[in-house]
DNA sequence: ATGGTAGAAGGTCTA
């Protein structure tokens, strides 16, 4: 089973070039973020006649996930636990079940980017941050086949980005938000790009601006994690880099991962 | 310090 994680930067913009991914990539379930719609103005009818199950957790302008699976998406649940005024549509989880009889909970998930630091969206990240790994810690327990797969809109070290020194004051590389993700790997999850990709010059977004697609002036902040139990059946991961170049593209890439379930 | 680009909107806000 393949299961892909694609910031597409709005599903309306991206359609032709996701519906192109989409054929080319062998994926059984994709988790997509920033789709900048509604729930009820997502454009279902594309992906429904490509033959795709389809779920959403949308808002309006901005942010917006959803699950896209050949297979029934099942027990879908919207909103990330532990702040019921969070009005922002940045989490959705369902269960999904491989053809070998397995089955894993897939978490999709777009974390909050945090910028400008200091001040009250960075306030926002670490306490969602925080949420996030009440959550994760709660599938370690139970022991569940779990993925947590998406834009975490963090650069876990310094070799996850081209220019290291350039990020040094973001929210995405501050240290506390590198503490913050390493609270979470640490309770057992696997970064199933780093585990077949330990080299440098991996990264999964490039800014729109200043020519860095065309300079590789990247970062890695789209990643997998997988519990024990789906580690266990990790069969490769890695980054569809060409997506980036194409027509009218986003500027994240997705990332993948091969499970024997 | 600024501006560079892109998307959903049809205001600016977000990234």
């Amino acid at each position: 089973m393949r299961i892909a994680t694609f910031n597409i930067n709005g599903v309306k913009a991206r359609l032709p070039a996701l519906l192109d991914w989409l054929a080319r990539a062998e994926a059984d379930v994709v988790c997509l973020q920033e789709i900048k719609s509604q729930d009820h103005t997502f454009p279902r009818e594309p992906f429904e006649d490509a033959g795709w199950n389809l779920e959403t957790h949308g808002q309006k302008g901005f942010n917006g996930v959803a699950i896209l699976s050949r297979r029934p998406i099942e027990d879908v649940t919207r909103g990330l636990p532990g702040d019921d005024a969070d009005e922002q549509a940045r989490y959705i989880e369902a269960t999904i079940s491989g053809d070998a009889g397995g089955a894993i909970r897939v978490c999709g998930l777009y974390l909050p980017n945090g910028n400008p630091t200091p001040g009250p969206k960075y306030d926002y990240k670490l306490a969602w941050m925080e949420r996030l790994r009440a959550r994760a810690a709660e599938l370690i327990a139970g022991e569940e086949t779990a993925l947590l797969a998406g834009d975490f809109n963090v650069i876990p070290q310094p070799e996850d980005a081209a220019r290291p020194e350039a990020w040094t004051e973001d929210a995405l590389a501050l240290p506390e938000t590198r503490a913050a993700w390493r609270r979470i790997v640490n309770q057992g999850w696997t970064d199933a790009i780093r585990a077949f990709h330990p080299g440098p010059e991996v990264y999964t977004f490039w800014d729109y601006q200043a020519g860095a697609w065309q300079k590789n002036d990247g970062i890695r902040i789209d990643h997998l994690l997988l519990s024990p139990q789906a580690a266990d059946r990790l069969a490769g991961a890695g980054v569809d880099v060409a997506a980036r170049g194409g027509e009218k593209p986003s500027d994240h890439t997705p990332a993948w991962v091969d499970l024997d379930l």
